[in-house]
RNA sequence: GGCGACGUAGCAAAGUGGUAAUGCAGCGGUCUGCAAAACCGCCAUUCGCGGGUUCGAUUCCCGCCGUCGCCUCCA
C-alpha cells in the first residue's frame, strides 16, 4: 500500500507518486520575520519536519526547501516602529527562528532560501512572465495579469467574478483589473530596494516562493506546503505565476496544515493570539518551561489538517503524556530473553511498527501512530514487570525509540517531571512549614526553608504570612 | 454574503457503512510501612441538531445551528 496524501488541490486522498522516483522535491512556506516567532509557527514547521522525517523513513531522499521572506511590508513597518534597518531585524529574527527550530528538533531543511539573497532571480522570473504578456509594467511596479490566466482560482475554487464582485477596495487605477497583484513593487524613499528594468523597487509578495521554488527545486514539485491561511491568495498566486511561466503544472500535491487557535480553559472560548490581549504564547517561553518534546506531542494528536486547540492546562497533559511514553524506556529489571512474555513483548514491537506505518501511510495520520507507540510502551512496562530483560527487552525499546524518531521525538529521560510549574509546590510547602510553625516545630520548619533556599528560593515570614521568591 | 474546514467521553483526539483507538484526569484492585511509578479492571448504548438513503449511519446525502480560516493593493 502506498502512502496516501490529501491534496488540497483536488481535495481528495491520493495515492502519492513523485515525479522523479525515490526522490521529494518539498516546498514549504516558511516565516517572515517581522517579530518573536510564535507556537503557531512552530506547529507548522513540525508538521512538515514530521512528513519529511516519514518519508525518510519510507526510504525516499527529500530535498526541502523552506524559504524566508526576509523584506515586505510588514517587515519594513516594524522596523520602522522599532527605528531599525528592516533587512537586519529580519535577518536577526530568522536566524533566531533557525536557533528555535534547532531546539524544537526539527531537523534542518536542504536550503532556507531569503527573498533578499534571490533577487536577480526573482527579476529574470518577473522578465519571463512580461515577456509572455502575464505581466504588465504601471510606473514603476509590475503586476501580475490575472485575466490571462485561464484556470485562475483553482486551488481556492473562486472564480475571477466573484472576486471582482467582492471588491470593497478602491482600485488603483494603474491596475487592469483590480484581481491583479504585484510582482515588484517601486521602492517609496528609505524603503529596501534593488535596481530592475522597471526602476529601483523589491518584489511583492508571493513572486518569491515561485522563484525559489524554481531555483532550488526545478519547475515542478512535488510537495508545497504551508499553512491554510496561505491558500488564498499566496499559493494561488504562485501558481498562476510559476504556471504561467514554465507552461507546466506547478506542484503535485498542495498541503495544508490547519491553525492553532488558543481555548481560553475557563470560558471554552477561542482566542486570537494578539499582543493586544497578551496571549501570544512564543516559542521562547513554551521551551523554558517545557520540554521540546510536550509541544511536539501536542502537535502530533490531532490530524495535522484541523485546527490545533492550545492552552495551558494542555500544555500540561501532555507533559503528563510524555513522562508516560518515557516509562517504556525505563531500564529491565528482570534478564530473562525466552518464554511467553518475551515472545509477547516481540509481537507487540512487531504490531506497533505496522500500526505505525498504516496509519502514517493514511495521510500522516500521527495520532493514530502516537497510540501504536503507547500500546508498545503498554507491553514494555508489562513485559518489565514480568522479568523480561537483555536483548528481547533492549529490541523492542529500540522499536520505540525508532518509530519515535520518525515523529521527531527525542524521548529524553531528563525531560521527565522538568519545568512543571513550582509554584503550587512551593505554596504546599509553605503551608506545611506553617502547621509545623503553629505546632511550635521550628527545627523542621526552619528546614525547610533552609533547604528551599539551597534551592534557590527564599521565604519571607511576615505579618499577613510567608511570601516566596527565587 | 462567497469559498473552504471542523463539531466524537470531564479534557485532548483517532476512526469506520455493521455498532466507538489512544493519552490525560477520575474510580476499583495488585504491589508498597504509607505513597509514587508500574500492572489489571472500570469509565461515550453513543459520535452538534433535524430529516433522508440503507437490512443497518457516528461514518453517505440534504437542511439547520455553532466554531475557525480565507475573501487581492491599502489598513
Amino acid at each position: 500500500m502506498s502512502i496516501q496524501i490529501y491534496n488540497s488541490l483536488t481535495r481528495r486522498l491520493e495515492p502519492f507518486e513523485t515525479l522523479e522516483p525515490g526522490v521529494v522535491r518539498m516546498y514549504v512556506c516558511g516565516v517572515t520575520p517581522y517579530d518573536d516567532a510564535h507556537i503557531g509557527h512552530a506547529m507548522s514547521a513540525i508538521v512538515f519536519d514530521v512528513i519529511r522525517r516519514y518519508l525518510e523513513y519510507r526510504g525516499y531522499t527529500v530535498h526541502h526547501v523552506v524559504n524566508f521572506t526576509d523584506v515586505d511590508d510588514k517587515v519594513i513597518a516594524r522596523a520602522e516602529q522599532l527605528g531599525r534597518d528592516p533587512l537586519q531585524l529580519s535577518g536577526e529574527l530568522a536566524d533566531e527562528f533557525l536557533a528555535q527550530l534547532r531546539a524544537l528538533n526539527v531537523q534542518p531543511a536542504t536550503v532556507y532560501p531569503r527573498v533578499t539573497q534571490t533577487i536577480p532571480e526573482i527579476r529574470e522570473f518577473i522578465q519571463g512572465l512580461i515577456d509572455r504578456e502575464y505581466a504588465y509594467v504601471a510606473g514603476g511596479d509590475v503586476y501580475f495579469r490575472v485575466a490571462r490566466d485561464a484556470d485562475y482560482g483553482k486551488l481556492s475554487g473562486r472564480s475571477l467574478d466573484e472576486m471582482l464582485s467582492g471588491t470593497r477596495f478602491e482600485v488603483d487605477p494603474r491596475k487592469e483589473s483590480p484581481a491583479d497583484f504585484a510582482l515588484w513593487k517601486a521602492a517609496k524613499p528609505g524603503e529596501p530596494a534593488w535596481p530592475s528594468p522597471w526602476g529601483p523597487g523589491r518584489p511583492g509578495w508571493h513572486i518569491e516562493c515561485s522563484a525559489m521554488s524554481i531555483k532550488h527545486l526545478g519547475e515542478q514539485i512535488d510537495i508545497h506546503g504551508g499553512g491554510n491561511d496561505l491558500v488564498f491568495p499566496h499559493h494561488e498566486n504562485e501558481i498562476a505565476q510559476s504556471e504561467s511561466l514554465t507552461g507546466k503544472p506547478f506542484t503535485r500535491y498542495w498541503v495544508h496544515n490547519g491553525m492553532l487557535q488558543l481555548v481560553n480553559p475557563a470560558t471554552r472560548q477561542v482566542e486570537k493570539m494578539s499582543k493586544s490581549l497578551g496571549n501570544v504564547v512564543t516559542i521562547a517561553s513554551f521551551l523554558e518551561q517545557y520540554d521540546p518534546d510536550v509541544f511536539r506531542l501536542i502537535v502530533l494528536g490531532s490530524s495535522y489538517r484541523s485546527p490545533l486547540t492550545y492552552n495551558a492546562e494542555i500544555a500540561a497533559d501532555h507533559a503528563r503524556k510524555l513522562d508516560r511514553l518515557l516509562t517504556g524506556l525505563l531500564p529491565a529489571v528482570g534478564s530473562s530473553e525466552q518464554g511467553p512474555a518475551a515472545e509477547a513483548l516481540a509481537q507487540a514491537a512487531a504490531q506497533a511498527r505496522q500500526r505505525f506505518g498504516e496509519a502514517m501511510d493514511n495521510d500522516f495520520n500521527t495520532a493514530g501512530a502516537l497510540a501504536a507507540l503507547f500500546d508498545l510502551v503498554r507491553a514494555l512496562n508489562s513485559a518489565r514487570d514480568a522479568g523480561v530483560g537483555g536483548a528481547s527487552f533492549a529490541a523492542a525499546q529500540g522499536t520505540l525509540r525508532e518509530l519515535a524518531a520518525v515523529l521527531g521525538l527525542r524521548l529524553d529521560p531528563a525531560a521527565r517531571a522538568r519545568g512543571q510549574e513550582i509554584e503550587p509546590l512551593v505554596e504546599l510547602l509553605i503551608e506545611v512549614r506553617a502547621e509545623l510553625r503553629q505546632a511550635r516545630q521550628f527545627a523542621l520548619a526552619d528546614m525547610v526553608r533552609d533547604r528551599l533556599a539551597g534551592l534557590g528560593i527564599t521565604l519571607e515570614d511576615g505579618p499577613q504570612g510567608t511570601r516566596w521568591k527565587r
